[in-house]
DNA sequence: AACACATCATGGAGGTCTGA
DNA sequence: TCAGACCTCCATGATGTGTT
């Protein structure tokens, strides 16, 4: 059975190098960084070879290019400086050196059994520096968190007070996706920070008697913290684990906890420019970090069970590992988030543009108008195509709600000269004319050119409502 | 497979305006 | 005065998606 699991781990390994230097290839985060990559130095490089008479110049260009980026790194190192949390003056400068999280897990079993109140109970303990980048990010970005970031990304101003640096970042692998009694969380992950590191804490059910045991620990680490961040959370570990706690008739109440839950917060920001949200895929899309030694989900029941019955570590630091790395990326799309929330301040602007949009819709949503105002004039000013379009019309909405009708159609003018046939375009500015403005020739003219904004039906009936109109006028 | 969202489409409520 | 048309806002239901 062992034997069948390391074949199979074999093939996916070798599955994973066969198109990972596409995925690499397809990865294109200098676009994000507004900064070439390695990688667009060395095309720039090959480029450079088949135009002699450009060479120096482009030479030039890459020494350039090569600055920039020893000033971002610079730029990095004085953003730890600055966060303002006391926790974050324990990171000394030494502790930022340019490391990426990405070890292979270890041959032997990670850590040991710990004699607890409650037996001996395995645990493993991995710490990581909050000076670690993990792609594009680093861990100790989650001490810039806003104060106001978790209630304005979950839109529920219940996480007003939620303070990621104290939260317990909660991962459980477990023995299936069903929820049925036979379903346990025999690996239950727990990340929190403590001065300049980032703890792993990981509880192992490695008899599947000792899950009471093992629950009743749980419950003791996690007593005297109230918020915790999980990656679908709401929807699988906590309801899971609560059940647990039932079946095991131990009374800890999850509820009692905020859950920030990851997933809903990446969906509403990052969706419109990445498909699937899963954590490996926000790893490699948003922090720009390839996962190495990691094995599938689906892998992991069938781990787990092949070590229940041989009693034999087999593969099962690969599930530790891969543990780890979803605790480690959890905190880390914290910090991105936590930096796109505070866009302002990023001299070196690591924000995609549609985040930014999808930052400001959210802002909006809220009537938190002058945030969505901010962005959305910052893209007017500095993005092009639809990302231009977008905040010309977010604007356009927002100066017609306090009813400032010159400016609306003002912004919806310039955004037609970028799009001069958009019906949605014509469309507003027909309302808006008609309805506000009352000038129903412009109002006219707009809704003629609207078709196909609309039903049919609905736009014969606006023309001709508005020839009547201006008939009878 | 269970669950909790998110998004999208749809429709109703309530307010305002027009024209007979 | 009142029916009808239009707008914005909100609620509801269907569908899709992550988790091991």
């Amino acid at each position: 059975m062992e034997e069948d699991l390391k074949r199979k781990l074999a093939r996916y390994f070798r599955k994973v190098d066969t198109i990972e230097p596409q995925e690499k290839k397809s990865e294109d985060f200098s676009s994000r960084l507004n900064t070439p990559t390695t990688d667009s130095i060395e095309s720039l490089k090959q480029s450079n070879e088949n135009e002699e008479g450009k060479s120096e110049r482009k030479e030039e260009r890459i020494f350039q290019l090569k600055k920039k980026l020893e000033e971002i790194e610079r730029k990095t190192k004085q953003r730890i400086q600055k966060i303002p949390v006391k926790e974050a003056q324990l990171i000394s400068q030494q502790s930022v050196e340019i490391s990426t999280i990405g070890t292979l897990p270890t041959k032997a079993m990670p850590g040991g059994f710990v004699s607890t109140p409650y037996g001996e109970i395995w645990i493993n303990e991995t710490k990581r520096s909050l000076g670690d980048r993990f792609g594009s990010i680093y861990l100790c970005d989650i001490l810039s968190f806003g104060k106001e970031t978790a209630s304005m990304v979950c839109m529920n101003s219940a996480f007003d007070d939620f303070d990621p640096n104290r939260a317990v970042y909660i991962d459980t692998e477990t023995t299936g996706l069903e929820f049925s009694c036979a379903t346990i969380p025999f690996l239950i992950g727990l990340g929190f920070i403590e001065g300049k590191e980032v703890i792993i804490r990981q509880l192992f059910i490695d008899r599947i008697e000792k899950e009471p045991e093992v629950l009743r620990l749980l419950s003791d680490f996690l007593e005297g913290r109230k918020h915790i961040v999980t990656f679908n959370g709401k929807s699988y570990d906590i309801p899971l684990l609560k059940t647990r706690y039932i079946l095991n008739r131990i009374n800890f109440d999850l509820d009692a906890f905020l859950n920030f839950d990851l997933l809903t917060a990446v969906r509403r920001i990052y969706k419109r420019r990445i498909k699937d949200c899963s954590l490996v895929s926000c790893e490699r899309q948003i922090l720009g970090f390839l996962r190495e030694g990691d094995l599938p989900g689906d892998m992991i029941p069938e781990i787990y069970a092949s070590f229940i019955r041989e009693q034999k570590e087999g593969l099962m630091p690969f599930v530790f590992h891969h543990n780890v790395q979803d605790i480690v990326a959890m905190v880390a799309l914290m910090g991105a988030i936590g930096r796109l929330v505070s866009w302002r301040e990023e001299e070196d602007t690591c924000t995609h543009p549609s985040d930014l949009l999808s930052l400001a819709a959210i802002s909006s949503k809220q009537g938190r108008h002058t945030e969505a105002e901010e962005i959305w004039g910052f893209g007017k000013e500095n993005l092009e195509g639809e990302g231009r379009l977008e905040s010309l019309v977010g604007l356009a909405r927002l100066a017609r709600r306090r009813k400032d009708y010159f400016s609306a159609t003002q912004l919806l003018e310039t955004a037609l000269e970028e799009v001069p046939d958009s019906p949605h375009l014509h469309l507003m500015l027909s309302k808006i004319f008609e309805h506000d403005i009352e000038n129903y020739e412009k109002a006219l003219q707009h809704a003629i050119n609207s078709r196909g904004a609309e039903d049919e039906e609905k736009w014969q009936r606006r023309v001709e409502r508005l020839r009547k109109k201006l008939k009878n006028k």
